[in-house]
DNA sequence: ACCTGAACACCGTTCAAGT
DNA sequence: ACCTGAACACCGTTCAAGT
C-alpha cells in the first residue's frame, strides 16, 4: 500500500506542463487525501448505497481502475474516511473540563459523528490503531485524560474500549425506525415489554435513542469514576 | 411477504406422489424454517463471505430464483437467522437468580451468540421487534425481570437498549485482531496510550475483549441497580 | 403454487497496453 | 509513475415459461 500523501505533486518543469485538452473538466491529481475528500463528499450526497468505486472514480474524472494505483481496495477507502471523520470527534473537553464532563462531551460527540456513518462501524471496530493515525491521536488524548484523573493504569484501555463499544452500538440506535418497539399483533403475549414501551413513550421528551444513551453513559461514567484513586 | 411456516406441506393424494427422479438427491420442501436451518448451517460452514443466495440454493438443491417464492430478499434471510439465533440466548437466570446475576448471565450469553455473527448486527440493531418474534420473546423475559426487581417502568426500555448497544459493540471486539492496540511506529508520539496498552498486557489474564466487557457490564449493572425502588 | 433457466443491472478488481 | 479500456468473476433479483 502506498504511504501517506505524495503531495509534492506536479513536478513538470515550468514551461512543459501538459496542456489541458478542451471540453473535459480538469482531472484532479489523485492522491489519498483527494480520494478521501471526494469519498466523504460522495457519501454525504449519495449515502453508502451510492458509494461505489465506479461512482467515486466518476466524481474524480478518472477510470475506476485508476483508483487502485492509490488504494488497495474499497475497504481501504472506508478506513481513510473513518480516520478522517475521527478528527471531527471533539476531545477538547479533556483539557478544559472535569473528567466526568470530558467523558460525557467526548462520548456524545463520538456518537454524533458516527451515527451518520454506521456502515463504517464494522470496519472501525476491528481496525488496528496503526492503520488510523488520527484515531490513534484521539485515543492518546482520551488516555491522557484518564491518566490525569488518577484512573488505574491497567484499566484505562478496557474502560475506553467499553465506552467505545457502547458508543458504536448506540450509534445504530440513532438510525432505527420510529416503530422499532411496536410489537403489533404480538402485544397481548408480551405485556411487560409492551407496557414498558408505553411508559417510555408517555414521557418522551428525548428520543428513545437519546434516553438510552444518556442512561447508559451516566452509569458508565459513575461506575468508572469510582475506580479513580 | 409470506407469513410464517406453511408446514402442512405435501398435500398430494396418497397414491399420486410425484416419483422421485433417479440420480438427484431429494429436493427439500422449501419453507422459511427449512431455509433458515440451511442458511445457518451454511454460515457456520462458510462464514458470511460464503453466504450467497446461490450457495444457499445449492445446499437446498433448488435454483436461486426458487428462494424468492419464500423470502423477499437476502436481508429477510438474515433476519430469519437473527431471530433463530436469539432463541439460543439464555434468559433463564431471570427466573432463578438475583436481578444482578440474571443481567450478567443474559448479557454474556447474548454477546457469546452474536460475536460469531457480527455481520447480523447492523440488521438487528435497527430491526422492528414485530419482524422478529423470538427476539420479542427475549425482550419480554428481560422486561419482566426488570419489572419484578422494582426497576422504574419508564426506564426499562432505555436500560435494555443501553445494555444491548453495549453488547453489540462488544461482540465486535471479540473478533478484533490481536494487534489491534499495537501503535507500531507511532508509539513514541502516543505515550499515554502506549503505556496503558502495556499495563493491560502485563496483567493479561482475560482477553482484552473480555476485560473490557466485564468492566463495562459491571458498571452498567451497578448503575442501573441503584435505580430500583 | 412453486419451480427452472435465462437474463438484467450491477459489483469490486485485475491487467495489458499505452503515455 | 500512473492512466485507460476491456475483461473477469462474481453478486442479488426479476420474470416468462413451464408443471
Amino acid at each position: 500500500m502506498p504511504s501517506a500523501t505524495s503531495a509534492a505533486a506536479d513536478s513538470h518543469p515550468a514551461g512543459a506542463r501538459p496542456r489541458r485538452r478542451a471540453g473535459r473538466p480538469p482531472a484532479a491529481v489523485l492522491d489519498q487525501d483527494t480520494i478521501t475528500t471526494a469519498a466523504l463528499r460522495l457519501v454525504r450526497k449519495s449515502g453508502y448505497e451510492g458509494f461505489t468505486m465506479a461512482a467515486l472514480a466518476r466524481t474524480l474524472n478518472v477510470a475506476p481502475s485508476a483508483l487502485y494505483n492509490h488504494v488497495a481496495s474499497k475497504r481501504e477507502v472506508l478506513v481513510l474516511i473513518q480516520d478522517h471523520l475521527t478528527s471531527f470527534v471533539d476531545v477538547s473537553a479533556f483539557d478544559t473540563e472535569s473528567w466526568d464532563q470530558a467523558v460525557r462531551d467526548w462520548a456524545w460527540s463520538y456518537r454524533e459523528v458516527f451515527s451518520k456513518h454506521t456502515p463504517l462501524i464494522p470496519v472501525i471496530a476491528v481496525l488496528p490503531v496503526a492503520d488510523a493515525p488520527k484515531t490513534l491521536a484521539m485515543y492518546e488524548a482520551v488516555s491522557a485524560g484518564f491518566r490525569r484523573t488518577g484512573f488505574p493504569q491497567e484499566r484505562i484501555i478496557s474502560a475506553i474500549v467499553a465506552l467505545e463499544s457502547f458508543i458504536f452500538g448506540s450509534a445504530y440506535d440513532v438510525t432505527a425506525p420510529a416503530d422499532i418497539f411496536d410489537s403489533g399483533s404480538m402485544a397481548a403475549s408480551t405485556p411487560n415489554f409492551t407496557s414498558a414501551v408505553e411508559r417510555l413513550a408517555r414521557q418522551g421528551l428525548e428520543s428513545p435513542a437519546d434516553a438510552a444513551f444518556s442512561l447508559g453513559l451516566e452509569a458508565l461514567i459513575a461506575g468508572f469514576g469510582a475506580l479513580r484513586r
